[in-house]
RNA sequence: GGCGGUAUAGCCAAGUGGUAAGGCAGAGGUCUGCAAAACCUUCAUCACCGGUUCAAAUCCGGUUACCGCCUCCA
């Protein structure tokens, strides 16, 4: 039975969808200002990783994540690049696409904008005020917080003891509009210049946290499975939420809250975020690190826990991944002289191996226990590689089993000589053979060489010369 | 001030009462003409103090250190 960590409730509780073999989750996007930083690929990678494992148990998971592509920052960007704020907008979409699609995360059901949902916000706000929970100052509409009795629920806040500008980002300006410092916005009326939308308040653009309310429910109904997040979304983010969705529909808003925790970088273990200044862009690194890399390092890391971004660590996940995709490419190479036929013992010490698998992702998706299954498949797979004789069914079964798993990691293995020059290279392993058999050691190893500069690695086994790229 | 998280070998990290998984790096070995790949062997008493217990990394109390949230953030 597959336990999650529910923030809600601080403890892991039996997952149970509201319709069966259905997982609906919205996980909440980035804002489209910049090329996003490792800390919002982390998120979307643990998500990522999440829905690839109920997708593996066999659930459908309708996953909706969404784009901010109107705020502040947004607005400020587009006026220092001289360009519009959708223009923007589409450009670091593009990029979102682009760098996500690298690190192997698969697409959303749907990746609503809040510039597509005008009306619908629009909409939600003039329910919140005509149920008394919302109130119009100066073309602002801000939420009435102390309305809504269970404010602070989720991340066991008492209004009372908030202390107001403690993370001294308040603006007085707007404050001094509000009936309440604890108050939000849920409509902001547009400054001289900038974009906006007509609305029964004037012209405006929406708040920060009434988009979510509103794309997560209409793509997903009242109450949906799990809503995801990074650790900083829970308050007051999803605290906010929570609080405009059920004052507007009365029903329960998401039965599991996940938030996933923070990529720290340096030796001060300082949180990475886009204020602090010390981000890192995925679009920067991968000029420099395999995607794959990247994506196998984010995702073998349970996605509660902290992650430390060094290069040490980055060179740790190389080499396990290059573990695996070398496990997985002795069994490709022993496909060729395998026999008819299966051994018994050794299926069901995979059965076994998968069982522990899904022992350990059901604890609350604890992939350092499952990619331990994963290795242990490994070995299993290069010492059964390495017998004299193999058979096809034993060898595909562990090649298709290890291909299974790693892919809840996102790990993709392919065709790892393909897009070489393989006629030319078959004639220089001939030339070499034969120096071999001559005893020619010395043009044999310059051949080697010679092909390790180009990247092309050989490797003699009993089978005979395999080769691969670097 | 309120709320929350973390502390296990050089590094990553599992383990919620029964005597420390796994991986990386290191060392030794097998295989190989030499390599590569793979396999085998080897490498810790769990931040500190006190308590409970036949038995604690695991429970209780306390201490310390680091990190985060308190309306920018994944």
């Amino acid at each position: 039975m597959l336990q999650v960590f529910n923030t809600l409730t601080r403890k892991k509780e039996a997952f149970k969808p509201i319709t069966p073999g259905v997982v609906k989750m919205y996980v909440c996007g980035p804002t489209v200002y910049n090329y996003i930083h490792i800390g919002n690929a982390r998120s979307a990678i643990a998500f990522d990783t999440i829905r690839r494992y109920f997708e593996y148990l066999g659930y459908q998971v309708d996953y909706v994540s969404n784009f901010t592509d109107v705020d502040d920052k947004l607005i400020k960007r587009a006026a220092e690049d001289h360009t519009t704020v959708p223009k923007v907008a589409d450009r670091f979409i593009k990029a979102f696409m682009a760098d996500t699609a690298a690190v192997n995360i698969e697409p959303a059901t749907a990746h609503p904008r809040a510039s597509e949902n005008i009306p619908e916000i629009i909409a939600f706000v003039q329910a919140l005020i005509a149920k008394g929970y919302a109130y119009e100052s100066a073309g602002d509409v801000y939420y009435h917080t102390r309305k809504f009795k269970n404010y602070g629920q989720l991340s066991d806040q008492r209004i009372d003891d908030l202390e107001v500008g403690a993370s001294q980002h308040t603006d007085d300006e707007e404050t001094a509009r509000k009936e309440d410092p604890i108050d939000f916005a849920l409509w902001k009326a547009a400054k001289p210049g900038e974009i906006s939308w007509d609305s029964p308040w004037g012209a405006g653009r929406p708040g920060w946290h009434i988009e979510c309310s509103v794309m997560s429910t209409k793509y997903l109904g009242d109450t949906f499975d799990i809503h995801g997040g990074g650790q900083d979304l829970e308050f007051p983010h999803h605290e906010n939420e929570i609080a405009q969705s059920e004052a507007k529909t009365g029903q329960t808003f998401a039965h599991y809250w996940l938030h996933n925790g923070f990529v720290t970088v340096g030796d001060d273990n300082e949180k990475m975020s886009k204020s602090l200044g010390n981000f890192v862009t995925v679009h920067d690194i991968i000029k420099t690190v395999d995607p794959q890399v990247l994506r196998f390092f984010m995702a073998t890391t349970q996605y509660r826990r902290p992650i430390q971004y060094t290069q040490g660590n980055l060179d740790e996940a190389a080499n396990n991944l290059s573990k695996l995709q070398n496990a997985y490419r002795n069994l490709d190479y022993r496909l060729a002289d395998a026999q008819d036929g299966a051994d018994a013992e050794v299926l069901q010490q995979l059965q076994a191996l998968k069982g522990a698998f899904v022992t350990a992702m059901n604890d609350d998706f604890n992939v350092q226990n499952g990619v331990t299954a994963v290795y242990e498949l490994a070995k299993l797979a290069n010492v059964y590689a390495a017998q004299t004789t193999v058979h096809r069914q034993t060898v595909a079964k562990l090649q298709a089993t290890l291909s299974e798993l790693a892919g809840v990691f996102g790990v993709a293995f392919d065709n790892p000589d393909e897009g070489l020059a393989d006629a030319d290279i078959q004639t220089l392993i001939d030339e070499r053979q034969a120096a071999r058999k001559a005893k020619d050691f010395a043009k044999a190893d310059q051949i080697r060489d010679d092909l390790k500069a180009q990247g092309i690695i050989l490797e003699d086994t009993p089978q005979g010369v395999r080769f691969r790229k670097e």
